[in-house]
DNA sequence: AGCACGCCGACT
DNA sequence: GTCGGCGTGCTC
């Protein structure tokens, strides 16, 4: 007797087939079997998610049969279905799509033999290492302060999801391990997964665990997912979570949506980081999936951050008595261990200085003095080349990209104009492409011109051995190579730097123990972008880069470390707040002005991205979706009575900001709503009309719903 | 998304 | 005369 399983595919949402596809087998299979199916020509891989009977399909319906079953893998768990389901509903997407690119790509030309193979060299290892673990063997560990401990405390007996609001130094990730080993001991099957929002951070958080977990869990209980891996060892790490055998999952936002059975703890360090929002396809936020998907597996959940995001300061705002209790509970620890205090911020007013101004001459003695002491010094600039913009001075040609709406940017090392969206690159021209001028000049300034203006600035300047001083450079054109950043980064934690410039790459995790002083020279951009996280995003960087500084004990109150904002607006609340390291001042301010605006966290947001060789095709597609989106909203029940503000919103189409790209015109457009619920709803809605849309403006290459976009 | 089919331009 | 460009359409 035959019978009708649903599975899913790797087929986008608005081809058609976003739903599960149906197949005939001989038998039912579990939910979260993986199987081949035929789909046209092909033959592809897919996750039975229902086994039904095939007699209630309507009459005449011809099925094809489930090409093959792979054999001796678990079948994926429930609860992994139904999270791919949520990610894929909230993220509109295909559940297929979702659920295929949580899959380590190697998986799926995997037939039954190699796969028991492959299982079979990961359990051998493991059996022949566990010796290798001993319930005796207890790595040293710190004692805790009583603000960690108290955390601690509060992390293993209250519910959660937690926001643990760390200032930068006070030891965060002891607490995550503490909170590791209590799991490990208590629960033995229990995993647990750590993301960090780069994969520059995991090889430091690879070592710390493996330090301290793996002489009492062993090496193999340690795993990492990020996309580094080669798709051999992706495939070996996915394996090791799902079977069980990996206790402690390390990685970066892809590791949300791996198969890991008896998840028991989910900790989100630098929670954040706009890394932690997926962009592209499935455009998830891995942050707030750990939130669903710790409730889902009864996980503990805990959120990280010196500088949380709005949403999530908001989210856990002590509730007034009487009131339901917040969604997440914030626990604190205030002060930073060590000597180390938090840095002093100097802000120098620009205003003040001679026009043209690249380091202030108090900057730079106060650099000198540091160097000479033994003390490094970063310098943050967020604009990597030697100069955005080449112009001619006598008939005003700009180094514009020709086929984005950029300028290109000349780098000198190897003489070349590079578009950095389309990568676009020429040698620079000698003279001047409109009029033959050999006058051409630079507008602003990069990475690469400044370590040279540097080096020129400090002529003379020695270390304390007498040494001539020392300027690197890291951005991501100084470690393109593969290792290249562990090695630069080596090289300033051996002392061979004294001075490092860099973009925000420099300002993320590293901890350098002799740094003095950060000077952050031009974030004056972020104070008044279109974009409204732009500040949210600069305190945290400041107070990110901020934390680099002064963790060394040598640094003491009579030689605090400093951080240097040069700024045309010294007065502006984010320094005022920024100065007294005073992030609560700083939400309390920026939450001001976003309740007023009715703006996220206050509202949810989606995003509808259009894309086509015509501006004006783009934004007419989008123009039509906002038409037959309100054509909906008026058939919503209740939502015509709704006031202003009290409903979804639908905007005009807007070029994006970048508005062309590799000669592709963008366009977006904005939806708005006081609740996530309805702007869900709404979108469930709208998407086949979207779809359907999409068929009578033909010009449009593609388009894309984003929700809670991170940046607009 | 793949993959085929199909209908027009420059190569042996 | 074929190789190959990517427009259009279909896949349980």
């Amino acid at each position: 007797m035959a019978v009708l399983i649903s599975v899913l595919v790797q087929t986008p949402a608005h081809s058609g087939l976003g739903g599960a596809l149906h197949y005939e087998h001989t038998q039912g299979l579990p939910v979260g079997t993986l199987v081949r199916v035929p789909l046209g020509q092909r033959e592809t891989m897919g996750v039975v998610v229902s086994t039904e009977d095939a007699g209630s399909l309507p009459e005449g319906t011809q099925l094809r049969a489930i090409a093959g079953v792979l054999e001796g893998l678990t079948p994926l768990h429930e609860r992994w279905v139904t999270l791919i389901d949520f990610a894929a509903h909230y993220y509109q997407r295909s559940p297929g799509e979702v659920a295929l690119s949580a899959l380590p790509p190697a998986l799926r030309d995997l037939d039954s033999t190699q796969l028991a193979r492959r299982l079979n060299k990961l359990h051998a290892h493991a059996t022949s290492s566990v010796d290798e673990a001993s319930p005796q063997t207890t790595a040293v560990r710190p004692e805790l302060t009583a603000e960690q401990a108290q955390a601690f405390e509060q992390i293993q007996t209250e519910p959660g999801p937690f926001l643990l609001f760390g200032s930068t130094g006070s030891g965060k990730t002891e607490v995550y391990l503490r909170c590791v080993e209590a799991l490990l001991e208590q629960d033995d099957s229990a995993q647990a997964l750590l993301m960090v929002p780069e994969i520059n951070l995991t090889p430091q958080l690879e070592a710390r665990v493996h330090e301290r977990l793996a002489p009492r869990w062993g090496s193999q209980a340690i795993v990492s997912m990020h996309s580094g891996l080669t798709p051999a060892q992706r495939l070996r790490s996915w394996l090791s979570a799902h079977s069980g055998q990996a206790r402690i999952i390390l990685g970066t936002r892809m590791a949300i949506l791996a198969s890991m059975p008896h998840l028991k703890l989910i900790v989100v360090d630098e929670e954040h980081d706009p890394s932690y929002k997926q962009q592209e396809g499935a455009r998830y936020s891995a942050r707030d999936l750990a939130v669903y998907r710790g409730r889902l597996d009864q996980a503990r959940v805990i959120l990280g951050s010196a500088t949380p995001s709005l949403e999530s300061w908001q989210h856990s705002e002590p509730a007034a008595p009487g009131d339901k209790p917040p969604r997440y509970r914030r626990v604190a620890m205030p002060s930073r261990i060590g000597q180390g205090a938090l840095p002093q911020v100097r802000r120098v007013d620009m205003n003040l200085q001679p026009r043209q101004t690249v380091f202030s001459g108090v900057l730079l003695d106060a650099m000198r003095e540091r160097v000479r002491g033994g003390e490094q010094v970063l310098v943050l600039l967020n604009r990597r080349g030697y100069s955005p913009v080449l112009h001619c001075r006598s008939c005003g040609w700009k180094s514009e990209c020709a086929h984005c709406s950029a300028f290109r940017v000349f780098h000198k090392v190897d003489r070349t104009l590079r578009c950095h969206h389309c990568g676009l690159t020429d040698r620079v021209p000698r003279h001047c492409p409109g009029c033959g001028d050999a006058d051409l000049g630079m507008l602003g300034r990069g990475t690469e011109m400044l370590e040279e203006q540097l080096a020129e600035l400090l002529t003379g300047l020695t270390r304390p051995d007498g040494q001539a001083v020392r300027i690197g450079r890291i951005d991501a054109d100084s470690t393109r190579l593969q290792g290249a950043l562990e090695q630069q980064l080596a090289q300033v934690h051996a002392g061979d730097v004294d001075i490092l410039v860099g973009t925000q790459m420099i300002a993320k995790g590293h901890d350098f123990r002799r740094v003095g002083l950060v000077a952050a020279l031009d974030p004056d951009g972020a104070l008044f972008s279109s974009d409204f996280r732009a500040p949210e995003r600069l305190f945290a960087l400041l107070m990110q880069a901020g934390g680099r500084a002064g963790r060394d004990a040598a640094l003491t109150r009579e030689n605090p470390s400093e951080l240097w904002v040069q700024t045309f607006h010294p007065q502006h609340p984010l320094f005022e707040a920024l100065r007294e390291h005073d992030y609560p001042a700083f939400a309390r301010q920026q939450l001001e002005e976003r309740a007023q605006a009715g703006m996220p966290p206050f509202s949810a947001q989606a995003l509808v991205r259009a894309e086509a060789r015509q501006q004006e095709a783009a934004q007419a597609f989008l123009n039509a979706a906002r038409e037959a989106g309100e054509a909906l909203l008026s058939d919503m029940p209740g939502h015509a009575d709704l006031g202003p503000g009290e409903g979804l919103t639908l905007f005009a189409a807007v070029p994006m900001s970048l508005q062309r790209v590799a000669n592709v015109e963008r366009a977006q457009m904005l939806i708005e709503s006081p609740s996530r619920a309805m702007l869900q709803r709404f979108l469930t809605q709208w998407h086949p009309v979207l779809h359907h849309l999409r068929q009578q403006h033909r010009p449009v290459i593609r388009w894309a719903v984003d929700v809670d976009p991170q940046s607009i």
